[in-house]
DNA sequence: ACCAACAACTAAACCGATTTAGTAAGTAAG
DNA sequence: CTTACTTACTAAATCGGTTTAGTTGTTGGT
């Protein structure tokens, strides 16, 4: 509450009788280009350096007009996807000398259309974001403004951005493939309702594996679950899975909550895994190797999703690529593992 | 790079030929004490509203002296248990109106001190700190300041802090009695080095269990290893307690890290968990409920951990507990897994 | 002796708000 | 017709920096 005043640049100026500009050139190493003697800037600089002078960045940041701070937000920092991927993000970016401003959507357009404004307003240089995708108009508004900001995870497929995205149409399709290699000819998928891009695109993949081995894709054997009741709903959907008439060999799990979620309720319902059904998921929890059995997963690159993330903003924020966007999609890597019952 | 200028205040002020001031006033609902009348309030209002206006919070901040941010420090955004209370965090934090900056220490002291200079120096309102414990000379810093902060997880014994921690002394002991109470008598601790408070907090309690069932803790049964190449370290660390003279029957581990990497490695080793030694976790991991076998754990009350560590953020920065230290222990919970060998 | 060039600074505007200390006009009381 | 209040505003300082456009004093060339 009160904060003793700063020791400012002002301050600094007063008890050495040197101007503030002088003092101000100096502090950001311009003190060369300026002329300013170096006797001068060695006075300044030991004096600031022995008064523990911090330069205010609200300040500076109001009248440079850049804050230094890149805004990040995310469905939900909680799950393990993104703290990991939030991760390499913070420590990139501290490496660039830039902080982080994170906030969650929590998967609500209204909100994140609201923390969009929100980081604006805090004067971040520069936005990544990934998005609910039903923001149209914001993402329009930032490429009006000719904001950075780049997408992850999640991007408006009809709409000319920066993102960097796995490939989650081979993710599925590899998987797939996978299972279907090892003799498995019925594959359920349990996946989440339409609405973003990954999850449509794993659809398709998932699909298209089967397609290429002859198999026309059942209806029945897609099971599209609400995310939010996910906990519940996932119980009916193995059941109707495993015991309707044409019972599965095989789930596809789209999400590493799915999966696991999935593999409790089959342990509850004593179906074995992999001898009754195998499972695979895309994406992982970091115990996949350990629990019983270990899941076979599509592995994302969460440490290239976030680098390249911050790369390409950089490159935006430095208007190097101007124009220009710059997209990224990476591929995954299969992890096998026992469930899918090569192993066992 | 080129924002467009965006519509300020003084924008208002000028189309609708009024002062500055009074716009400040109205926008920030001080109309009414500052006796502007109904209608030239509702006038502003609407022109504002029609241009998107929105506060500059930079400036804002500045001329207020504070920047309705607050700002996390923890050892590391990708850690699950961070992770988690860094999501309430932020969820009540932005309920509050506040957003929050980031940033992880790595561990590092030296970092974790940059780094709350450099969130003072963005002005954030307050801070929450799960410390290093090795920055004595910042925390005295901030208390002489009197600056909000609350500690959580990791706090310092010996000063007077407002903190929110949960109870790791009964945690463990409450864990080892239970390993005690199913028969097992020579029980392993595979720990940390010493240096955080919870690390000798989990330490004592598991040495104080033994001694209340009459075992005096054998040195040799107590492994501490350094958290960066834990992933190394235990495999011997496991071998030594598992092949020495004094074989232990059961492993209590200080952390989900030490104990899934545990796990892995007596896999590894062929040695049958529980039957040859059952294992228990101190904190736990997602999956912890499905691994092989499911790893009995203390669990954190994360979700009050975040909030407890915002209230009294709030309270402190409303100074309405001024001078009072409010501290908090929460209670850990067991959940007992088939690891520990009582359900198998 | 005079002007150009340069070295070494500085005054002041500005970024976009908040806030203190007024002011002008209208009304009511004595 | 003063004086004293209100009402409804506003001018200007302030927060702590950055940056543009000068200003002085010295040196060197002719």
């Amino acid at each position: 509450m009160v904060r003793n005043k700063k020791y400012a640049l002002k301050d600094i100026a007063n008890d050495l009788n040197i101007s503030k500009t002088t003092v101000s050139f100096v502090l950001n190493n311009k003190g060369d280009e300026n002329k300013i003697s170096a006797d001068t800037q060695k006075r300044i600089k030991e004096y600031a350096k022995k008064n523990g002078y911090v330069p205010n960045q609200l300040a500076r940041g109001l009248s440079r007009g850049k804050s230094e701070t890149i805004g990040l937000i995310i469905p939900n920092i909680s799950d393990t996807f993104y703290s990991k991927v939030a991760g390499v993000i913070e420590k990139e970016a501290q490496e660039q000398g830039y902080t982080v401003l994170f906030s969650s959507s929590y998967e609500d357009p209204k909100k994140e259309g609201k923390l969009i404004h929100s980081m604006l307003n805090r004067q971040v240089d520069g936005l990544i974001i990934a998005s609910t995708q039903q923001n149209q108009k914001e993402i329009d508004f930032l490429k009006k403004e000719k904001f950075p900001f780049v997408l992850f995870d999640r991007y408006y497929p009809d709409k000319d951005t920066d993102y960097v995205v796995v490939d989650n149409y081979l993710g599925t399709k590899k998987i797939t493939k996978h299972l279907l290699g090892l003799g498995r000819k019925k594959i359920g998928l349990i996946t989440l309702k339409p609405g973003l891009e990954p999850i449509a695109q794993r659809l398709q993949g998932y699909k298209d594996a089967l397609i290429d081995f002859d198999i026309k894709p059942e209806e029945s054997h897609i099971v599209e679950i609400e995310r939010e009741s996910y906990f519940k709903e996932i119980e009916n959907a193995i059941i109707n899975l495993i015991s309707g008439k044409k019972t599965v060999d095989a789930i596809v799990f789209s999400t590493h909550y799915l999966a696991s979620q999935g593999l409790r309720v089959l342990k509850k319902l004593s179906i074995s895994v992999p001898k009754d059904v195998a499972i695979v998921s895309f994406d992982e929890l970091s115990a996949f190797d350990i629990v019983d059995p270990p899941i076979t997963s599509v592995i994302q690159p969460t440490n290239e999703i976030g680098s390249t993330a911050v790369k390409i903003l950089l490159n935006k924020m430095n208007g190097a690529i101007h124009g220009k966007t710059e997209t990224k999609v990476l591929e995954t890597k299969l992890e096998i593992r026992a469930s899918c019952g090569e192993l066992e």
